[in-house]
RNA sequence: CGGGGUGUAGCGCAGCCAGGUAGCGCACCUGAAUGGGGUUCAGGUGGUCGGAGGUUCGAAUCCUCUCACCCCGACCA
C-alpha cells in the first residue's frame, strides 16, 4: 500500500474527546472515526488489525473444534419475552418495530437465537457435543459508552457456544476455550489475568473473565499473589474473627448523636469490626434491611444476587423512617415484616455493637442468632485492595483492568426455558448442557494498543500488524533512493510480505514520527546517505537502534527479523 | 437517570462578559527554497458559528427552547 492512496490521515494533534492512549492513537492514526456516542467506522488500517486479529480467533476457534456460521443481528423481540431476558436485558436492548409494527431488537447477544437454532437441528445425544461461533456486529444501548473502542454501543463479538449432553462434556468444553482464549491472547501481544467473576444477565453458574491489568480500564479486579483472583464484584476476602468472649447479656446504651460507626466506635474506644450496621436498600420497590459488620462495606451485586432480584437501589432517610426504622440507630432486632439481609461476617465473633431502634440509643452484646433473626445469610460483602486473601490470608491487591473475554458454564438455563432437549442413550429426554464464551475483537484492538505503545504511538505485535513492513524513502527525487524503494516494494510484496511504502513528499521528521504513530513492526529507510555505503537502515519499532543493512541482504535481513 | 463540561473550517482553539456581519495554529492547494525527527517563506481554498424560535436597524455574541458529544457517578457480558 502506498501511503499517498491510503485513505485515512494521521493527525498531529490530540483529539479533544479522547483521554485514553488506545482512544487517543486510533483517532490520531486515521485508524477509526466516530458516528454517534459508541458507534465507529473502521478505516483501512483498524480493519486490517481486526481481519488479523479476528484470523487468529477463528484458527483458535477452529483448532478447538469451533463450527463458524452466522446468526441474525435483527431479532423478535418474542425470543427475548419468551427467555425472561428481557426484563434484565430491557433497557441495554436497542428497539424497533417493523412495518406490521412488530417488535424487534438489535441482538446484543445470541443465546436466544443459538439455543433455538440448536432445538431444531439437535434431537439424539449422537448429535452432540457441538461447539459453534460467530464473528459479528453486536448493539447494546449502554448507559455510557466510553473510552473509544473499549464500550461502544455498536461493536464487534465473536461469541462460540458449547453443547453437550453431561456436566464432564461441558467441562472438557469449557477448558478447551480456555486454552484457546489464553492462546489468542497471547497472539495477540496482551498478558491476561483469569478472574473469577459474576455471571450477571447471561446467567449460568460459573464464569470467568480474562482482564488486562490497565489503568485506564473501567472494571476492578482483586487479586492475591497465591493465585486467586476475581472481578471485585465477586471477590471475597477473609473478614477474620472478632473474638469478644463468651456471650453477654444485652445491655442499652445511650448515644447521643453517634450516628455512623465512626462516630460510635470512637465515643465507645472500640474498633469497627466490633459493631454491626444497618443498611437500606430498595430492592423491586420494596425496603430491604441489611446487616453488615461495622468495618466492612456492602458489595451491592453481590446483595442483588442475594436477594434475586432486578433493581436496587439505597433506600432514603423517609423511606427508612416511613418504615418504622430509627435512621442512624436502626436496628435487626424485634423487626417485623422487614426483610433482613446479613452478610456472614455477623457470625465472626460475639457481643457487638448495635442499634437499639430508639433514637440516641445503642446496644451492646448483640449476638446472631440470639438477638435477632434474618432472612437471608450470605457473603454481600465487598473485598477491598488489603483485606486478607480468602485462600492463603496474605493481603489482597486491587488493580483496574478491562474485560476481554468472558467463559462461562451456563448449564441449562436456556435450554430449559427454550426447551432444547436431546434423548440420550437410555431414550430419555434432557435438557442439553450449555457454555457460552465471548471476546470483544473491536475491544480487543484497544486493549492490543492500550498494551503496546509509548508516546510516539502505537507498537503493534507483528501478528496483528495491519502491515509487517514500513518503507521510508527520503529525498526520493534526484536520485536512486526512488527506484530502490519501488523495487523493494515489489519484490517484497511478491515475497508475501505486507508493506506499507511512504511515496509522500514529506521532510524526514513528518516521516519517521508517522511511522511511529501508525506502529508498523519494521522501518526500512532508503537514504542517499545509506546508499552510499549500498545499504538501507533497519529498524523495529520496539527498538531504539538502527541497523544498517547491506542492500542485496535486505530482503534476507527483512525475513529474519519477521521470523521473530 | 443525577452532577459537571463542551459545541465556531478536517483537527486543536480564540472571539461571546461590554451585539456591528468571523479569526489563529495545524492540515489542505499553488510556487520557491530547504533536506535525517513534525523545515522556511510567499500566496490561496475551505465555516448554515450544533438546531429552532425570539429581542434588535443589526446576533457567534443577549433571551427561551431543543439537540449532540465528552467526563464523573449510577448502570453495564
Amino acid at each position: 500500500m502506498r501511503i499517498s492512496a491510503l485513505f485515512g490521515k494521521t493527525q498531529r494533534e490530540l483529539p479533544a474527546e479522547a483521554d485514553t492512549a488506545s482512544h487517543q492513537l486510533l483517532l490520531r492514526a486515521g485508524m477509526i472515526r466516530q458516528t454517534a456516542a459508541g458507534v465507529y467506522s473502521y478505516l483501512p488500517l483498524a480493519w486490517r488489525v481486526l481481519q488479523k486479529i479476528e484470523r487468529i480467533i477463528r484458527e483458535e476457534m477452529d483448532e478447538a473444534g469451533g463450527q463458524e456460521m452466522r446468526m441474525p443481528a435483527l431479532q423478535p423481540l418474542e425470543l427475548w419475552q419468551e427467555s425472561g431476558r428481557h426484563g434484565v436485558m430491557g433497557e441495554i436492548l436497542f428497539t424497533l418495530s417493523d412495518r406490521r409494527d412488530r417488535p424487534l431488537a438489535l441482538g446484543p447477544t445470541h443465546e436466544e437465537v443459538i439455543t433455538e437454532l440448536v432445538r431444531h437441528n439437535v434431537q439424539s445425544y449422537r448429535d452432540l457435543p457441538l461447539m459453534l461461533y460467530q464473528i459479528q456486529t453486536k448493539f447494546r444501548d449502554e448507559p455510557r459508552p466510553r473510552a473509544g473502542l473499549v464500550r461502544a454501543r455498536e461493536f464487534i463479538m465473536k461469541d462460540l457456544y458449547s453443547f453437550d449432553v453431561d456436566e464432564e462434556g461441558l467441562d472438557q468444553s469449557y477448558e478447551k476455550m480456555r486454552q484457546a482464549y489464553q492462546n489468542i491472547f497471547r497472539r495477540c501481544g496482551v498478558p491476561t489475568i483469569l478472574v473469577e467473576a459474576d455471571s450477571g444477565a447471561i446467567g449460568g453458574k460459573e464464569s470467568y473473565e480474562f482482564m488486562l491489568i490497565t489503568d485506564s480500564g473501567e472494571d476492578e479486579i482483586i487479586h492475591c499473589s497465591c493465585g486467586y483472583a476475581a472481578n471485585a464484584e465477586k471477590a471475597k476476602s477473609d473478614k477474620g474473627r472478632v473474638e469478644n468472649g463468651d456471650l453477654l447479656a444485652i445491655e442499652e446504651i445511650s448515644t447521643p448523636g453517634m450516628a455512623s460507626i465512626e462516630d460510635l466506635a470512637g465515643m465507645l474506644k472500640i474498633p469497627h469490626n466490633r459493631t454491626l450496621k444497618a443498611v437500606f436498600y430498595i430492592a423491586d420497590g420494596k425496603l430491604v434491611f441489611v446487616v453488615i459488620r461495622g468495618d466492612i462495606e456492602v458489595n451491592e451485586l453481590k446483595l442483588k444476587n442475594a436477594l434475586n432480584c432486578t433493581d436496587l437501589r439505597m433506600a432514603n432517610q423517609e423511606e427508612v423512617i416511613e418504615a418504622g426504622l430509627v435512621p442512624g440507630a436502626a436496628s435487626p432486632m424485634g423487626i417485623n415484616g422487614i426483610k433482613v439481609v446479613a452478610d456472614d461476617s455477623i457470625t465472626s465473633g460475639t457481643n457487638f455493637v448495635a442499634g437499639a431502634n430508639k433514637p440516641e440509643t445503642h446496644v451492646k452484646n448483640v449476638n446472631y442468632p440470639r438477638d435477632f433473626k434474618v432472612n437471608v445469610l450470605a457473603d454481600i460483602a465487598e473485598a477491598r485492595e488489603g483485606d486478607a486473601c480468602p485462600r492463603c490470608g496474605e493481603k489482597l491487591s486491587s488493580n483496574q483492568s478491562v474485560e476481554l473475554g468472558h467463559i462461562f458454564k451456563l448449564g441449562t438455563f436456556y435450554t430449559e426455558k427454550l426447551g432444547a432437549n436431546f434423548i440420550d442413550q437410555r431414550g430419555e429426554s434432557c435438557p442439553i448442557i450449555m457454555g457460552c464464551y465471548g471476546i470483544g475483537p473491536s475491544r480487543l484492538l484497544a486493549a492490543i494498543i492500550e498494551q503496546n505503545h509509548n508516546d510516539k504511538g502505537i507498537i503493534w505485535p507483528s501478528m496483528v500488524a495491519p502491515y509487517h513492513v514500513h518503507l521510508c524513502p527520503l529525498y526520493r527525487d534526484g536520485s536512486e533512493v526512488s527506484e530502490i524503494s519501488e523495487k523493494l516494494y515489489t519484490e517484497l510484496t511478491k515475497l508475501g510480505i505486507e508493506v506499507l511504502l511512504d511515496d509522500r513528499d514529506e521532510s524526514p521528521g513528518v516521516k519517521f514520527n508517522d511511522a511511529d504513530l501508525l506502529g508498523i513492526p519494521l522501518r526500512v529507510t532508503i537514504s542517499p546517505r545509506s546508499l552510499e555505503k549500498s545499504s538501507l537502515e533497519v529498524k523495529r519499532r520496539s527498538e531504539k537502534e538502527v541497523e544498517l543493512v547491506p542492500q542485496e541482504e535486505a530482503i534476507t535481513r527483512l525475513k529474519e527479523l519477521l521470523k521473530d
